[in-house]
DNA sequence: TTTATCATTGTGTACGTTAACAATTTAAAT
DNA sequence: ATTTAAATTGTTAACGTACACAATGATAAA
């Protein structure tokens, strides 16, 4: 049963097959040049006749030079323990990846220093590597090394955000929209009509606007198709400190009937410090991202419910459709959107990111 | 980066260090005859110090011999189609392997045959293969064969349920009571003190019943731990045709004010055809595992979340902790629980099983 | 025609491990 | 002491691919 024994041709019969030598083969395979037209028709011809499944041990083994594959993401910060996650899926995959002579060259840049990515990236177009796993935050900047990369033939692939237009081979993340419909079909088990709801934004980048605006319009557009009727708030929060975030909270709060609080990402923890230092119990409290913090009062009860798009399983995909590419010629599907999960209190210890 | 240049001492290298030839080596390392006393001590002192990590790729190409690993699960019948996920798992896992020289001998049993599975366990124990994946469904048939794989050296993981005291390498799967503890929450927010709560089980297979009670197991303790005084009603059917269910659910439904229904398996398809053929849309419709026909009922609302635990990943993860295991020497985590995912018409589209 | 140049093809070694076989040493039997 | 057997150790050819290098053939320049 699913055997399928096949004679197993390799080079070697390759080579008979067509009445060439194996360095021939070994040319003609690798697209080498200093073949004869004709001569690489016909062994092509074998080729396509015999389909030839190369042995990846053997090339393995025989290949003396490894492949870098860098990895261009932002270095995970006391503030935002986000990018922790992807970094685990990297480094796993880096370990499984390494026996295939593959090598992972990370590059890590600040979320807040613009500078500090176009530094790497200036550095990256004086380097040799084989793929790029590349989280595009600063878009226009990333455009020069997406240039390099296609004129050098070098795939590489988009993490947690995506870019329209490009020639990436892939992408890795959530689907931003839909993410905000997910929020709003909890939040219609959660509320009565009569309730009220805040939606809190919390970021002092620009560039992750984008994010939390695309998530909103989700949001939005659901309760419209579902006749939601509940008043909806919405609060603006452009620094990330907790004496910034009390002080706009505790203003938003005073005189409404809001029952229900989504933040539209990962700092919902703030919030969540807030609500139980106000005794507010009786809100409920929803977020993003399985972080430390977040987690440890989704366990007190403060957030109900976290959204989450497999940080980890990103990092893990993106390194590995690359090696598979690269290694087997294996054309990975070009939009990767994660699964959008919904974390509890019950459900957090078996979470897989 | 990320680097950690070691020098990589191969058997030549352990050769020259212990003063001995390299077929010395290779009979300490895999402890074969032949060996004088104070010779193998010398090698293994020598080994002990360097601590010498086989390329197991290397290892590979030489030892001819394709590997098997044998996937022994139940095959997907009409009645209930889960088993068709992680035989998808295993399958990409199996195309992805294939390389590497290993390949998946699948053995298929009949859920409802105890027979059938004794036979495929005896066939097994006639045969060589390197590695098992098995769903341990029937718990003393099993036994023979972990007896044959632990003498034999040959491991073993489990898929789906879980066998205690046994020496498998792993399990994949569900953690049952907690998946019922993730039911309760979700109810506890879709119902009224006042409403009150039916739970169905729908099997004839006692093998099961472990199943769906470890199930209920997890919603009581919930329910208790929070307090939740809903009154829960219990229904038993034995027989999984939709007449029989039917009137089950008839006579259950009557004199009641059950708003909410937890099916503690995957067919919940049939409850919510009698939901929706009975007009019941204000009774809310919990279940379980993602399969067309519940998919369909949730698409339309009739049901409203279905629980999930990855049936894919199961059986692709269950085969790659086998060939890394057998590849590289890695040893897998003991206890695998898959993710309790909340699927709902939202966020469907986006499940990856 | 001879030589130099280039394009094309073939050969052989290496990758690290395995295992069959050969060579050597040691012990036992005569 | 010599022969024979057994125990121990060493040598080497695979495994299938990659790649440097050698060899051949073809073409152009002298």
């Amino acid at each position: 049963m699913m055997k399928e024994e096949q004679p197993l041709v390799g080079v070697k019969e390759l080579a008979r097959l067509a009445g060439v030598s194996i360095g021939t083969i070994d040319r003609v395979l690798h697209d080498r040049p200093g073949v004869a037209a004709k001569t690489k028709a016909k062994v092509l011809a074998v080729l396509a006749e015999h389909d030839y499944k190369p042995n990846m041990i053997a090339r393995a083994l025989s290949s003396r030079k490894t492949k870098q594959i860098v990895v261009l993401i932002p270095k995970d910060s006391p503030e935002s323990a986000y990018w922790q996650s992807p970094l685990q899926g990297v480094e796993k995959a880096s370990a499984e990846i390494q026996p295939y002579s593959f090598q992972i060259d990370l590059r890590l840049f600040d979320q807040n220093e613009r500078l500090s990515f176009i530094e790497q990236v200036e550095a990256l177009m004086e380097q040799e590597f084989d793929g790029l796993v590349l989280a595009p935050m600063f878009r226009v900047e990333s455009h020069p090394l997406f240039t390099y990369c296609d004129t050098h033939a070098i795939p590489y692939v988009f993490l947690n955000s995506d870019i329209p237009n490009v020639n990436n081979k892939a992408y890795f993340g959530p689907d931003l929209f839909q993410s905000g419909c997910m929020a709003a079909q909890l939040i219609k088990y959660l509320v009565q009509p009569s309730d009220e709801i805040l939606l809190v934004h919390i970021s002092k980048e620009m560039e992750m606007q984008h994010h939390l605006l695309r998530k909103e319009e989700g949001v939005l557009q659901y309760m419209e198709s579902k006749g939601m009727r509940q008043q909806l708030h919405k609060l603006l929060i452009r620094d990330t400190d907790y004496a910034t975030i009390e002080s706009s909270l505790q203003t938003a709060l005073s005189n409404t009937a809001i029952r229900l609080i989504l933040v539209t990402n990962s700092r919902v923890s703030s919030v969540a410090r807030f609500l139980e230092a106000h005794n507010h119990s009786d809100i409920r409290l929803l977020g993003f991202d399985y972080l430390p913090d977040n987690i440890a009062y989704l366990e007190k009860e403060v957030i109900d419910f976290l959204f989450c798009h497999k940080p980890i399983a990103q990092g893990y995909q993106a390194v590995m459709s690359l090696f598979h590419l690269l290694e087997n010629n294996h054309i990975p599907e070009k939009i990767n959107y994660m699964p959008i999960d919904v974390i509890s209190k019950e459900n957090y210890p078996y979470y897989e990111n």
